[in-house]
DNA sequence: ACTAGCACTCCGGACTTGTGAGTGCTAACA
DNA sequence: TGTTAGCACTCACAAGTCCGGAGTGCTAGT
């Protein structure tokens, strides 16, 4: 009873807080929420949050601000999911129909997220790690060069040069396209290395540097880039908060120039296929500490997975946007399937 | 005579003002750069070139600060070009020598564009109007759907992946292939449509569905596809600027979200060699009246080019940003020519 | 357990003032 | 005629002062 109203003051605190991006006093407070009591009693209750360290004060005689601790609390037990607009279904399925290309899904995606959330929003490239190979390509380009094409059956095309010390016969390129293929079409990437271990034998001595050099970097390809790309969007919503808040812009738009700090901030996204909030300090990426991160993975039918989500300051919508987040995942894993 | 002393007045205002930012007035010019005259005599001049509209003061009693026109003027008549300093060149060198792919020189260049000039970068991929069919790949997915890949002599890869209404069989797809290859191979793209014009007279009726819809593909690529990715970097230096400038870093932001205005920026560039630098108002985008943009088009030997810049405030280095833009455009025209 | 009242704190806006950088003008000078 | 010195004038900006109001914590009363 008691404990209840505290938490109903936790968040009218947050919800206020989130909307007027002011301290929130405790008069306000009883006005705009149909508390059934005095501000005198809610002074007491918020005496007591702030002992427990969920809000905090800028300075005597200001109102209530929430602390990452109460955004925490926030988003664990009091904040629902607010369900999407019928214009923000609408736009999500335009975008539905008219993706070419798993790039183009991944550009729209962005660019879908930024807009209806007003955030920052990332989106990872679907992991090759978990993707299987759907054909594999050798193309001579001159008698030293080759360009290997790898497809993945997630849509993804990678590519890479292969430079040889010695000339390239055609019949000798096309024996290794031809038994490649067989060894690795339609196997899962994580399998590549040991199916590879064994490849190299059934050649002729005569032919190991060119079978050498394409295994090494097709090993390559499925192994070391498990570094995977992260397209970014809507990074004109930071300035949005410019000067009005102690998130001051730069460190924030230096950290989303790195890639791998994307990774980072996306990564290790929840187990399950819930969406996952990290608020303020709990970011593992300095220069963030006044934002937070809301992601959520987004899978293809179980081969392949990657994460997506938003940044924005510690005062966001965590509701809107978790909503968001898990609504466009769902979307994207969908279309990904179809393809 | 005079008028020489008045361009040396504009051409020390400006070099002040881009260092400290700060309006810059009659006695601080004297004293810091050795004019042989009274600070009443720089005044006369400086009302004079107030009047032809070089410099233009903020407020009554403040100092002078250059205006487009000043700026303008500062280019094309009194900026040396500063030469790199030997840290710069040897980042480029360094650069320059392990670049493996053509995504890999894109993105090492616009980082390094960013860390010499301090400024947000901009490099857009080599043109593909203007490059040759180095290879072209047709790969069955499934019995209906099929990717195709092109890949230029600029070490572009394109790829599109084709739906086809009736099954496909091995034998037609590898004939067309074959043909296809013979027909394109090593032409400019520039050629291909009236290439593609008569061939698909080389078919039996029965394959023409299939022929058609890969000729047309094909075709998109190479025309239609005239829209240029382009590469960005170096946005937090926007947020140097933040406050303390007219220059509100939103428009900005939001600009350089739109592939469309990017090509804008970068596009347009001069006919020769030189670097074009617009000013300001000469900018054709709305919102970035108070920025300017250093350009150059780079080149890979005729085959293909495209273009690569900065953007910053108009009160930028302005020498020091086009010697860096020329250098770099120099280096990856060279790079590119080695692949 | 809640509320009313009260004394206290202290931020932030408004207002004032003073200072200094900068200007334009005029008159003297080479 | 071009340059300089001197002077009165303007005005942004910083510092100082003041005051109101929002907000708090505490205590006593319901």
């Amino acid at each position: 009873m008691l404990e209840d109203r505290r938490l109903a003051v936790l968040r009218a605190i947050v919800e206020d807080y989130v909307s007027t991006h002011e301290p929130v006093g405790s008069k306000a407070l009883v006005e705009r929420h149909h508390l059934g009591v005095s501000p005198a009693t809610i002074r007491n209750d918020m005496a007591a949050l702030e002992d427990e360290g969920y809000i905090a004060q800028p300075h005597t005689s200001a109102g209530r601000v929430p602390t990452d601790r109460g955004y925490r609390l926030f988003v664990d037990r009091l904040s629902g999911v607010k369900p999407l607009s019928s214009p923000e279904r609408r736009a999500i399925s335009e975008f539905l129909d008219s993706s070419v290309d798993l790039d183009d899904v991944m550009v729209r995606t962005v660019r879908l997220l930024a807009q209806i959330t007003k955030q920052v929003a990332l989106v990872q490239y679907p992991s090759l790690s978990r993707s299987n190979v759907r054909h594999i390509e050798l193309i001579a380009l001159s008698t030293t060069r080759l360009i290997m094409v790898l497809i993945t059956d997630s849509g993804r095309v990678e590519q890479r040069t292969i430079e040889c010390l010695g000339p390239i016969t055609e019949v000798a390129l096309g024996d290794v396209r031809a038994r490649l293929l067989v060894a690795v079409s339609g196997q899962p990437f994580s399998s590549i290395p040991e199916i590879l271990s064994a490849f190299s034998g059934q050649f002729p001595a005569e032919m190991q540097p060119l079978v050498t050099i394409i295994q090494a970097t097709l090993l390559e390809a499925v192994t070391e880039r498990i570094d995977e790309r992260v397209v970014l969007g809507g990074t004109a919503h930071l300035a949005r908060y410019g000067e009005a808040f102690p998130l001051s812009i730069q460190p924030v738009l230096e950290a989303l120039e790195e890639q791998v700090v994307l990774l980072r901030l996306l990564g290790e996204a929840s187990t399950n296929n819930m969406v996952t909030v990290r608020i303020g300090h709990e970011n593992p990426v300095e220069g963030m500490e006044s934002t937070s991160v809301v992601t959520a993975r987004y899978g293809i039918a179980n081969s392949a997975a990657a994460s997506l989500g938003v940044i924005g300051p510690t005062h966001m919508d965590y509701a809107g946007n978790i909503a968001a987040v898990q609504a466009v995942a769902q979307y994207v894993g969908r279309i990904l399937d179809e393809q």
